[in-house]
DNA sequence: GCTTTTTTAATGTCAGACTTTTAATTGTCT
DNA sequence: AGACAATTAAAAGTCTGACATTAAAAAAGC
């Protein structure tokens, strides 16, 4: 393994190009020990500092994890669900706020791929994630419940759908792609009588769960998800009328 | 922004995590510009090499980008579709690769999570999308395509058939998730047989979208789902049992 | 044989220097 | 005045060499 001095990336991202490789197509295996970041220097024909910086690469990319000591080093990470996860969270929640996806588009995929585990869910849910379900909406019922206690309910309840699925691959994307949209909710604030319409699509859902009826499930995944968009749409469009007002009062200020 | 030296993490981590935070929160805007190295070590009372390993830790995970010269700095990136999904593929790949799922879940999911684009490709598909997909089927039963380029066309028509959802977060995921499956898939090889009942099952899913039926979109690939897994077990069963005769002769010998 | 101490090989951190890149500024010529 | 060239300065990229900290293995002591 050798660098190109003539391209024009860094020597570290280089360098991190080159053992990830390693480590996707198998040269490099769970556990194994790389060299020392002095060895790495000399193959590399680097300094270590340059070498470190090709190793924090990875390691924020969960690849390897270090050790500190004797006998320490770098080893390849088996990265696990909950990393796996985690990073996929941070990007799809970036991605969504950096590139002002529309609320209707957002909330369109969520509640379709939340749909793909209806099929499964209807099969193999257990009574265990039932009951979370039904808690959850009990919950959703408190009339004290904060704006935060009651998204978290949200996400409580419909990750308890998803495990239903039983299948750890669709587990990992929807929650992903579940909690990515979070911060969106968060803009919305819901009323009283919001509330209760939202309690009686999720009471929907657990009966269709509980009936093991994959139909019902999904339509009324869609009824959620369209009462949804059209929430957001008034909550956008009373905001902008707001904007507007407040505008054109300034102009004749 | 401080940091803790009594954590046992590192300096560097931990700055990366102060200015992660900040991105996510919004106090750190697209392109905004990062102070220099030399005043962020200021800043955080370290060195610079230190900064210089968590910026590097931020850019592993686009970030941000960093630009040299005078008025150069390091500055929020605009994470686009493109690097998102990039990223999740890398980890998603190395999660199925490291975690030895069983075929059978992985393949369930990929399906599952592609059968919720086709309420939106039946709406919204364009005679395009449609092109493509007869395309890549065209390519598919051409009696000398090698096994890669059986696998590329694969990929390309399940993406046509994401695309014609019209929907770019659905598009991200799904992506992902169908190409994170595909050095799994790799590991079958398809006999001629295999190909033309593949090959009679994505007509299938082309009809049902020319068609703009919903239902038998989903039909086709849930027998897609179907008859890969089957595939799959057959195959896995000749691998163990070629490896059961092989190690009974050794013991014999 | 068990516990304690020492050794040692690694990462983590630092300071300071030098190189290269790049954009703004200044200078010069037409 | 405007276009082009030379200068300058600020920043990232890289290197060297050192010291601090950690943790496992080896040695010493009981």
């Amino acid at each position: 393994m050798k660098i190109d001095p003539t391209k024009n990336t860094d020597y570290s991202a280089q360098i991190a190009k080159a053992i990830r490789d390693a480590i996707i197509s198998g040269q490099l295996n769970v556990n194994d020990r790389l060299p020392s970041e002095a060895e790495l220097a000399e193959q590399f024909e680097v300094s270590r500092p340059t070498v470190r910086e090709a190793l924090k690469r990875l390691a924020a990319q969960s690849l390897i994890r270090t050790q500190r000591g004797a006998f320490g080093g770098a080893f390849i990470n088996q990265i696990s669900y909950e990393e796996a996860h985690s990073q996929q969270i941070t990007t799809s929640t970036l991605l969504l706020s950096m590139n002002d996806v529309s609320f209707d588009v957002a909330c369109e995929a969520r509640f379709a791929l939340e749909r793909s585990c209806a099929p499964f869910a209807a099969q193999r849910r257990t009574a265990d994630q039932l009951a979370t379900m039904r808690a959850e909406i009990h919950r959703q019922t408190q009339p004290g419940l904060s704006d935060e206690g009651w998204c978290a309910s949200d996400v409580t309840f419909h990750r308890a759908l998803v495990e239903s699925a039983h299948n750890v691959i669709l587990s990992y994307q929807l929650a992903g792609a579940v909690e990515a949209m979070q911060p969106l909710m968060n803009m919305i604030t819901f009323t009283a009588r919001n509330r209760e319409k939202i309690i009686s699509l999720h009471t929907d859902i657990a009966d269709a769960l509980e009936q093991r009826n994959q139909q019902h499930i999904e339509h009324a995944l869609l009824a959620l998800s369209d009462y949804t968009k059209n929430l957001a749409d008034n909550v956008f469009a009373a905001k902008q009328k707001f904007k507007a007002d407040s505008d054109s009062q300034k102009s004749q200020a």
